[in-house]
DNA sequence: GCGATTCTATGGTATGACAATTGATATTAT
DNA sequence: ATAATATCAATTGTCATACCATAGAATCGC
């Protein structure tokens, strides 16, 4: 037992926390391990410690190096997978791998929200609005003639379809529009535009919308937008793109209203 | 033991499958119980079974009525709050509530896309291009009076700011666009302008970027922009959004180019 | 050679146990 | 009575263990 001495005395009466130190403390959250692994793998991903393609270490190994559970790594893992930074695979030589999330898996996320929000067939339109007609003069500025070739050969696919193979067309369709975001040769916008495309079809097949006037109608669009991709104006790409989704949601919204639905 | 008969003789030769049989197969894929789980919720989610503020059956329920183990179930509910459809409590009356994924999170979602496929600052600015200016116009067309009299009142505090607060500028510059963005009442824009806006910010912030100069000129960007609003002139204020973003995009070349990086 | 078999490191899953959290409730002090 | 405090209980958070399923590699047999 300690012998008590002036100099070191026994049961110091603690000091009360002044008002200053409490204030300084903020709110305190505890976070999840698995958050907090996930968030530093995350890091080290985006830093380039794992570069795409590289191999994370196995969970057991994450188990040893971190000193959490199976489980907590695993749940870590789970949020890297579902933010499309790694995939995994099962069986010897398998694990968990740096990849870059796909167009799909943003469409996905950006389809969530837009379902969560409720965001109108209106506020697609608008979107798409604002993205083709950019994507349209970036292409005719930036294609390259492999991108032309592409353009020119989906493009009389869709000719042709547009007589009477309905889903043929909207096939081509797709084709094309996801060729014309290629050709513009911006990353972000081509997946905005695919998920907004995604969003616009699955929100306007309540109807059969694809009748013969509007599948000539894109048809021709798509002929006059190629011809300025051909030319690399760029300007005139992007009027003609305008005016041909001006005229597209304009058929659109009377064929829905036409439907009973509001085009709210 | 049976009694073998010629009705029913003892091991018949079985039939080899045909190749249409084989043909009818295509690759098989075994899905993890915890991905399964997961998609069931998210349609019960987004089907209205469980609307938002709802609250989930509790882990443990999951695991009696799906016959998964808790560890599985775990993950599932991992996989919705990585996609903002849950946010799980720990404690008493805790437990998994159904809500709608943030802009922040999309947002997030968006910056690892783009960071994870190198999108460059440039591209960057082509997609605020697109979006801004279709922002301006509906923000012109649908704002309220309250929208208008937010956007100018901090278009006064930005205006103060300019001259010689720059962190305070750059967070009313946030504002303002955010307020923008609201006045236009187009939810999917706004994420999308509020993702591509902190992109920028955290690409840009590199070098000092908003020097005095730049801060007058956006600051009298905006402005212009606000006059275009209040007098709900759609097509004004699309061409000034525009012409701002233009000589935006243009100072912030030359910025980056002498600070020796590219404007790749 | 080459096809079939076996091996083995990896993720997938279930179970059980306990800790941490947190809001409601009961208790106690004033 | 009221307010501070303690207790309770249902829920998520975490770990440990065991075993199954998977899938390439390596081996074996011919």
């Amino acid at each position: 037992m300690p012998i008590p001495t002036a100099s070191a005395p026994v049961d110091p009466a603690p000091l009360p926390p002044t008002q200053d130190m409490l204030d300084d403390l903020g709110e305190i959250t505890v976070p999840k391990s698995s958050d907090v692994l996930a968030g530093r793998l995350q890091l080290q991903i985006l830093n380039g410690s794992y570069p795409p393609g590289a191999a994370l270490p196995t969970e057991r190994e994450l188990v040893s190096t971190t000193g959490l559970g199976r489980g907590s790594v695993r749940e870590a893992l789970r949020i890297l997978s579902a933010q499309g930074l790694v995939r995994t695979r099962a069986g010897r030589y398998g694990g968990s791998v740096v990849s870059r999330p796909t167009d799909a898996l943003l469409a996905g996320h950006i389809g969530l929200f837009a379902k969560g929000h409720g965001v109108s067939l209106r506020a697609l339109v608008e979107a798409r609005q604002a993205v083709e007609p950019m994507i349209a003069s970036l292409a005719a500025r930036n294609r390259g003639a492999d991108d032309l070739a592409a353009l020119k050969q989906i493009s009389a696919r869709l000719d042709a379809a547009a007589i009477d193979d309905v889903p043929l067309f909207l096939l081509e369709n797709a084709n094309w529009h996801n060729a014309l975001a290629i050709a513009a040769g911006n990353d972000l916008l081509r997946a905005f535009m695919a998920s907004i495309s995604e969003l616009m079809l699955e929100a306007s097949r309540i109807e059969n919308f694809a009748s013969p006037d509007v599948r000539a109608l894109v048809s021709h669009a798509h002929r006059r937008i190629l011809q300025a991709i051909e030319a690399q104006d760029a300007d005139s790409a992007r009027r003609r793109a305008e005016r041909d989704l001006q005229a597209y949601a304009k058929q659109l919204e009377s064929a829905v209203r036409a439907a009973g639905e509001q085009f709210k």
